[in-house]
DNA sequence: TATAACCTTAGAGTAAGGTCTAAGGTCAAT
DNA sequence: ATTGACCTTAGACCTTACTCTAAGGTTATA
């Protein structure tokens, strides 16, 4: 049985992040001491690494809550559950990594146009390139 | 002279987000009407386009709040100046990037590891990796 | 027994960039 | 004169994932 603070040890997260956690309903204590002290046991300490290892990956906690409902009652579950979760997750990586190589052009493109130099601005093409307004939104979503 | 409701209009900026932008010192309106109303005249105008199209590219209102501290005296600033905000953001969205095409390729890993079918989740092999636990973090920032 | 180091809770604060509401004043057209 | 569309403000609320504080109770060690 482990206290918050030796949980939050082993997992690398903070107690506070734990408590937080418990709150959105991702890891609890399956045991309280009679002050009220949270005592986690072995398949307490298994389902945080789980989260642990889901944030690591990337996944929002709000996937991790669909994860976790697949996990503690995996007969009633499919394999197609479990990857319309990642592939959503990826398909939303997939576009913010889009949207992000968009702006890399941009942003390029306009350091390759400006000398970088002492010169004052005055005629900095950077900044006429933002005065022109030739750059569409890179697709928020 | 537009008001707040035609530049919003002229602009794809919501009049909301006018009065935000006031708010933080990104665009103002040069006159108000006696009841108050703002009215925003050519240079206004071409301030908030100037706005519009930094946010489009990805800038933060931070940088645009020096990129047009910059605009306003241009005399007094190099193009170093702007190269090195232009350049400091390409840093962070190639951070970005990197980070995400990390998730992306553990989750196309995953995919590729579960057959996706109406199999029951006891013998998944995402939620087997999860629960192995063996993915380093994407390191945010 | 005293001291440090731990634990508890509710709730506030943070970042970033809006978005919306309430309560009321103004303006153009009918 | 009345409708309806517009404008004003301060300030609350939203998202996501924490992070911290206050005020107090507990436990282990010296
Ligand atoms: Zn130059
Ligand atoms: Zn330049
Ligand atoms: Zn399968
Ligand atoms: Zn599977």
């Amino acid at each position: 049985m482990l206290k918050i603070s030796e949980l939050a040890a082993k997992t690398g997260m903070s107690a506070h992040t734990l408590r937080f956690y418990e709150k959105n309903g991702l890891v609890s204590a399956s045991d309280r001491s009679e002050a009220g002290y949270r005592y986690y046991n072995d398949a307490d300490v298994r389902r945080a690494e789980f989260v642990k290892t889901a944030r690591n990956i990337g996944f929002s906690l709000e996937d991790i809550g669909q994860l976790l409902s697949i996990r503690v009652d995996k007969k009633s579950h499919s394999c197609q559950d479990v990857t319309d979760i990642t592939r959503h997750k990826l398909d939303e990586v997939n576009a913010k990594i889009s949207e992000l190589q968009s702006m890399q052009s941009t942003l390029q493109i306009l350091l390759d146009s400006c000398c970088g130099g002492p010169e004052k601005a005055t005629q900095c093409s950077i900044m006429d390139a933002l005065e022109e307004g030739e750059f569409r939104a890179a697709e928020e979503n």
